[in-house]
This record gives structure tokens, sequence and C-alpha cells, in this order.
DNA sequence: AGCACGCCGACT
DNA sequence: GTCGGCGTGCTC
């Protein structure tokens, strides 16, 4: 609890003179670092800070503004010699850690990241800190002795209602306020009732982590001198039951570690009032001690098997050694075909990075961290082993933190956000799938991509990182090509499993031959059935969620829309419900169409539901399993359906994206895309290398073991180039890309920026755009592309345009960079009334 | 994130 | 004309 009631802003209320702050050059302040957008670094006063001393890294309490208390990050400390400016400078309230919790080189990394993604530092540090760090007030509306309500002055009816709740509930945040009046924006009714003296606010911060008690066994003080506690085990020595826990008690104290409770009853099976006796005669005592959330692995650690690499492994092993023998290595691109065995490497690489007693990162896309590869690393690995990904608790994200701060955890497994972990002493970084297009995050700023994050840091600490992929980015492997990376290949599968045919099936000869079920090729429903009888396993991809993409009336047309997003509603229909897929809007009125009101709608299209009913109504003697983000919300789901599929209970895996990854079983020898179509026909440049590595990469799913797979793809569009590129060596996918690049001018041979402009005014937007695209292309010329619309214009009722800059890379980026954020402060100067929101998005996916 | 200030439409 | 709601700027 703290609240704002003193205020210790200016002079009056510090005697400078007698003050320890000032020295000889000046007074003591310190640069802070809040969670805030935009503008987030102030400056605060050091002064009295209490017990704990302040120091770059900690986090301190802070208040900013009138009424908000934040936990900030303190990122230099120095003197300030202005007496003028010290007094416009608040104190720190608290210093809120007894160790830092960021270190100097992550706060770099931080400010390195906003100015290259063009954010602010604040949002990186949000993106970076868990929620239990991160501290924020909280203001209440509390009432005051005066109850307008008993006055029964004239009161309007906003004011009897809101009373009324505040009576009820005792107080209110400003949330409940917002959602009792119906009003946006509370403030001028909030004001003018404090004014009246009728409430009053409150701002209580309450840290959000808080470690787990549990009860813990200690010897009261008089046991644990080692004579009585003799007596002791002879006094009760006819007990076998406090004998025993005695012992372990005692044992644990003497190696100077505590038991919970808990884990004595599980020891000896027993319940916890069996100890009561012990507590009663006064040997023991309980004692609340914290304890940690982070779930044990070691179910995980299988019995180890040596690894044992093959000839072509071990050349490259050795090849990665040498090149990373220097003291600020290159990248290393690693080149190996699915199933080459590129984590065996991996793992040998995190030794050497052990044995040197440095941490290890190995990052991973959302979808690729499977049980499947925690568990090769947590056997090899044990307990130094952490796992960091998005479906983790808030409250193991902060003991992760702290362990990976303390070095208690060597090697951390995750996903895109592990980047900005706290590494005191990393040593590595193993981008695994770099090419994976899930390490540039999209939504919130910061918008930034972990691979490049990763090769900065790396690059900025002189510590060796590997990327790997069966199918390199074009910008990688380009780095490779001309020597700014290090490129190292292994084009052989381990097992002597041969790569899998790939079948191209022409869906239109399908239909217009009458020979397709529905979805389904009739080479496709023949090898489906041949697969099952021998007992083997199936795989299907299709990239849609929900039941039906769309609806359309029958009678007069009319598909629904999402009354927020331009885009149609999917249909999902376990749930009932037509859904928006871009704001979460839901609409319960399926059968009616609300234009005609006649009930007339078709389904069209087929999502990943629709897909499964069709399977179970042509397989019905066998199980399928459906692998999206609609099965997959709660943290165990996932496992709990690949746990199935692996145990063989289930036949048929059918999924989005997610089947296309890191899935690794024996049994499984066919897999089938349904409509390749959706991956091809994307209006953007990486469209084709997309669909190329989504397909490579499925394709690798089958046959992993002796067995030999088969891999069906559906299209209707079979002359296709990816089906002839699909049956090549990654190289001639590369070669024919790249000069489509070379062509466009689009990444590799450039860079790109990519600027949204946002509006609920469709023509007002239209209109500033136009005013701010002509400013900007005095400058860029035609390296400017648009403004135009995106695929879908308007999202969350705001309206969006944008401008897409593609620059040679003969420009430096921060040139690029510099000139943009002129332009921009241009058009802010031109209009003084604008109200234009920029967002920008930097090497966009 | 939340308060302060200025703008605009619905009412006295 | 005023009031109340909304929207953008600044907060050390």
């Amino acid at each position: 609890m703290n609240s704002l009631e003193n205020d210790n802003l200016g002079a009056n209320t510090t005697p400078f003179l007698e003050n320890l702050n000032v020295s000889a050059l000046g007074f003591r302040v310190a640069d802070i670092l809040l969670p805030i957008p935009q503008q987030a670094i102030f400056t605060y006063r050091l002064e009295d800070t209490g017990e704990l001393q302040p120091e770059v890294g900690k986090r301190v309490l802070v208040q900013l503004g009138k009424n908000k208390l934040y936990a900030g990050v303190i990122l230099k400390i120095y003197q300030e010699s202005s007496l003028e400016r010290y007094e416009e400078l608040k104190n720190i309230k608290e210093v809120l850690d007894p160790e830092p919790v960021v270190t100097p080189q992550l706060l770099g990394l931080y400010q390195w990241v906003a100015e290259y993604y063009l954010c602010g530092v604040g949002e990186v540090l949000r993106a970076s800190l868990p929620l239990g760090l991160k501290g924020e007030s909280t203001i209440f509306v509390v009432p005051t002795e005066i109850d307008p309500l008993k006055n029964s002055e004239k009161l309007s009816d906003k004011e009897y209602i809101f009373f009324q709740a505040l009576q009820a509930k005792g107080n209110l945040t400003l949330q409940e306020v917002q959602t009792v009046l119906g009003i946006a924006n509370p403030q001028n009714f909030i004001k003018k009732q404090k004014e009246r003296g009728w409430i009053e606010l409150q701002a209580v911060y309450k840290p959000k982590y808080k470690p787990k008690m549990e009860n813990c066994l200690i010897l009261a003080p008089d046991q644990q001198i080692q004579e009585n506690l003799q007596k002791t085990f002879e006094k009760i020595s006819k007990n076998s039951t406090l004998t025993s826990i005695l012992q372990l008690v005692a044992s644990a104290w003497l190696q100077k570690k505590v038991l919970t409770e808990k884990e004595v009853c599980q020891k000896l099976g027993i319940t916890a009032a069996k100890i009561r006796p012990l507590y009663e005669q006064k040997i023991l005592q309980v004692e609340k001690v914290p304890v940690e959330r982070l779930p044990d692995l070691s179910f995980h650690q299988k019995h180890k098997k040596d690894i044992i690499l093959t000839e072509k492994q071990v050349q490259a092993l050795n090849e990665i050694r040498s090149a990373l023998n220097t003291s600020s290595p290159k990248p290393i691109l690693l080149h190996g075909v699915t199933g080459s065995g590129k984590t065996h490497l991996y793992i040998e690489l995190i030794k050497d990075c052990l044995v040197q007693e440095r941490q290890a990162l190995y990052l991973l896309p959302e979808i690729g961290l499977t049980k499947q590869i925690i568990d090769k690393l947590v056997t090899e690995f044990g307990e130094i082993v952490g796992v960091y990904h998005s479906k983790i608790s808030q409250a193991e994200r902060v003991e992760t933190w702290k362990k990976v701060l303390s070095g208690l955890y060597r090697v951390i497994i995750g996903v895109r956000s592990s980047i900005f972990l706290p590494f005191s002493e990393l040593g590595l970084i193993i981008v695994d799938e770099e090419h994976d297009g899930s390490f540039k995050q999209y939504d919130p700023a910061p918008r930034y991509h972990a691979r490049d994050t990763a090769i900065y840091y790396a690059h900025k600490l002189g510590i060796p990182i590997i990327l790997g992929s069966a199918t390199p980015s074009l910008e990688s492997f380009t780095n490779a090509k001309q020597g700014r990376y290090h490129l190292v290949s292994l084009n052989q599968r381990a097992l002597e499993a041969r790569l899998p045919q790939i079948e191209i099936i022409d869906m239109r000869a399908q239909i217009r031959n009458r020979l397709s079920h529905g979805l389904f090729s009739d080479v496709l429903l023949k090898a489906m059935k041949e697969t099952l009888q021998k007992g083997e396993q199936i795989i299907l991809f299709h990239n849609r969620r929900g039941y039906s993409p769309y609806l359309v009336c029958q009678n007069c047309g009319y598909t629904p829309k999402c009354l927020y997003c331009d885009i149609s509603l999917t249909y999902h229909k376990k749930d009932k419900q037509l859904k928006c897929h871009y704001c979460g809007y839901v609409d319960s009125n399926t059968m009616r169409c609300r234009q005609c009101k006649e009930y007339a709608f078709k389904h069209e299209g087929i999502g990943t539901e629709r897909l499964e009913e069709q399977i179970q109504e042509l397989f019905p003697n066998y199980q399928t399993v459906r692998l999206d983000t609609d099965t997959t919300r709660t943290k165990n789901a996932t496992q709990n359906l690949i746990y199935r599929f692996e145990r063989q209970e289930v036949q048929i895996l059918i999924g989005t994206q997610m089947v296309t990854k890191g899935l690794d079983f024996e049994n499984v020898t066919l897999v089938a895309v349904i409509q390749a179509d959706r991956l091809l026909n994307f209006p953007d440049f990486r469209a084709l290398e997309n669909a190329y590595q989504v397909l490579t990469q499925f394709s690798g799913r089958a046959g992993r073991s002796h067995k030999q797979g088969r891999v069906i793809i559906q299209t209707m569009n079979p002359d296709h180039k990816i089906f002839e590129l699909l049956q090549l060596p990654y190289q001639d996918f590369y070669e024919y890309e790249i000069l489509q690049r070379k062509k466009f001018l689009y990444p590799p041979y450039s860079r790109l920026v990519r600027i949204e402009m946002q509006h609920k005014d469709k023509i007002y937007l239209e209109q500033q755009a136009q005013i701010f695209g002509t400013e900007l292309r005095k400058e860029f010329g035609t390296a400017m592309l648009g403004p135009v619309y995106p695929m879908v214009a308007r999202i969350k009722s705001i309206y969006r345009m944008q401008i897409l800059l593609k620059v040679g890379k003969t420009l430096p980026s921060t040139y690029v960079r510099g000139l943009l954020k002129e332009k921009i402060q241009a058009y802010y100067n031109n209009a003084p009334n604008h109200t234009l929101k920029f967002v920008f998005d930097v090497d966009p996916r």
C-alpha cells in the first residue's frame, strides 16, 4: 500500500542546504524507464532512498502525473548540477529491489530495439518484463463522510446511480465508474464530485507477484543443539512414524535445507495430522517459506541415450566449431533438411557453451516448441533447463526471470520474447526454424524480429549465434552467400529414411471428371484408406479454422459481416456462433438473414471444424483430433491432443499451420494438403517463399522412420511454379525466387518500412494520407508505394491506409529512419490539428 | 496509463 | 448561451 497523501514536490518541502543529496557536482538524480508508450524516460531525485540503495537495473516506485504510481527501471544515476532543474523533479517513492532485475546489456538492447523498430523504449520494456515485475497503481474512488444520498439534494440520474453503486461496493475503480455511468471518459464527472467533497481518490500500489508460501518444518531452537536432539530421538524412539519424520527434518537441517510439510507427507506417505505430536511437544515448528512454482520438468527426463552423431553431423559440427573459434564470430546459418538431426548439433554446441560456464538461449517459433523438443533438452541437461512461452503463467514467468538472472537456469528454450530475458552470462543463441514468420511481432509495438534482434545482440556481446532451417529465409541465405554469415549444410536425413514422394493432384480435373468426393480427390481417399488399413497415421493440413468461412443467404445474397471490421464472419458450429477473427466480435444469429429475414443461409467454404466432420462421416471407424487455435486455448490442451495422437489412440490429425511444424511421429506415413491454393493467393511478395517453407516443412512430417512416407497436395493450380520447385533442392528454389526479388527490388535487395495511418473517418483518412503521401514522395520518389488500403481496410471501427517504403540497400537504415521522422514532424507542423495516427512497421513480415 | 485542456453538439 | 461528453497532449 502506498498512497499519494504527501506529494514531495517543490523546494519548500526540501531543506537543500542540509540535504545529503547535494555534493560538489550537484544533486543526485536518476533516469527512470517506465513501461508506458512514447516518451518513457523521466528523471527523478534520489533523496532519502531508504534501506535499499538505488542501482542501475533495479526497479523504483515513482509517481507520474497527479495520481499514478509506476514501477520503473533505473537507467542511469548521475549528478544534476542545475538547482533550477532539480527543483522541477519529483523524488522516487521507494527502491523496490534488493538486487538489479534488468542487466545493463538488456537495457542497451531495449534502446537498440526502440531505435531500429521506431517505437518507444517503454514499449520494449513492457514487452520484456513479466507482468509480475511491471508494477502499476490502481485508482480507487472512495466515499467521504458526506453522503449525498442522505442529503437527498438534487442529484442527476447519473449521480444517483453512481453513489448507489459506490455505497454498494465501498469503492470503485475507474473502469467500474465507466461501466456504471456508461461513459467513455468519466474524468469530468469525477472531478466535479471531488470538488464538492463527496468523493476521494486513492492510488493503491500492490506488487503483482507474490511468492508462493508453504509450511515448512523447522527444528525448534533448543533442538538444534546436538545433545538435545539426541535425547529427543531416544524419547520418541518407540514411535516409528515420529522418528522417521524427525530423521527427515534433521538430516535436511544438517544440509542447511528445509522441507515443506507437503514434501514430508509425500515422502513418508502420511497425512499432516501425523506430524502434530511433534509440534505439541515443541520439537518442530512451522514456518512459512517461499517456494517455487515452476513445474518439475524431470518427468520429461527419459532414459538418457548417448547420441551418436553420423559422419555428416560430425563434419558439420567440426565446421561450426572451427568457425566459432574467433573472438567475434560471424553468425552461422545451418541449412539442414528436415530430419537431418540439427537438434543433435545444437545439443553439442550447448554443451560447449556450458563448459565455458555460460548460458544458452534456444529460440523457437511458438508452435515449434513442443513437448518433444523440451524432452530432448531436459533429458540432456536436466534441471538447468527453463522453458518460456505464451502459455506459462505470470508467476512462473517472474520465477523464470529470476532464475535466468541468478544463473540457476543455464539453458532457456523459448519463443520470441525470451530474447528479452535477463541473461547474466549469455554465451550462445540458437534460432531454430529461423525463416519462421512468427519471430516477427506484429500486433502491439515493439514490432521486432526476434531473429534479427538476436543477431544484433550476439554481435554486441561477441557471442556465437546459429540460425537453423531446412528452408532458410531469402535474407539469411543471401547473407550466407555473400559471406556475412558462415554457411554449414547438412543435406542428408540421419535415419535411412528417404525424403517422401510429393504428389500434386489437379482438383480441376478431379471435379471435371467427377472423381472427387467433396474436398477429397480419389487419390487422397484411396491413400487414406490404405494408410489406415496398414495401421499407420495421417496428418491433414488445412489453412482455415472454424466451420465455414462465411454464410451466404440463398434468397438475397447477403453475407454476415463484422460490425466493426471489413471482414465476413466465420461460422463456428460447436459454439453455434459467427465470429470475427480480427476483433473477436460474436453474433449468435446464425439462422436468419438480417437483410431479407429469410431462413436461407448456406455454408460457403470449409474450415477445419467442418473438415473434421466430413472425415468422421467418411471414416466412421477411426478417431480424429483437431489442432487449431480453437482447440488449444488452454495450457495443456495442445499437449493432451498430441499425446492422444502419439499414443495412436487417434489415427487422423487435422489442423491449421500448427500441424506443419515440429511434430515428429514415427507412424505417420501420409500427409496431405487439402487446398494448397489458400497458401498461394496472398498478395504479398513473400507468398511464394512462405508457401515453399510451409509445404516443405509439412512434407517432412511424413516418413520419419524407416517407413516410406507419402505427401499429397491438392490444388486448383497444378501448373504453379511452386510445385515444380517443391520437387527440387532448396538451392533451385533460392535461385528462382532471388531473381524475382531482384527484379522487383524486394528484400534482401531493399529494406521495407510500412507506415500505417489510422482514423475512424474514412474520408479524413484518405485526405490526410494523400497530403502526407505527397510530402513523403518528394523525398522517397518511386521508393514509396501507396497510400493504399490493406486487405482489411477497417478493424475495430478504425480505417487504415498504408504506405510502403522500399528503399535500396545503399542507403543506411539510420538515414531512412531519420528522414522518415523528419517528414512526420513536418507533417505535424503543417497540420496542427491533425488527428491521424501513425504506426510504423520496420521490416514488415 | 490518466488527468488537463480545448472542441463540439444537445439542451435551457 | 451553457453543460456534458469526447479527443489529443503531457506527465520528470
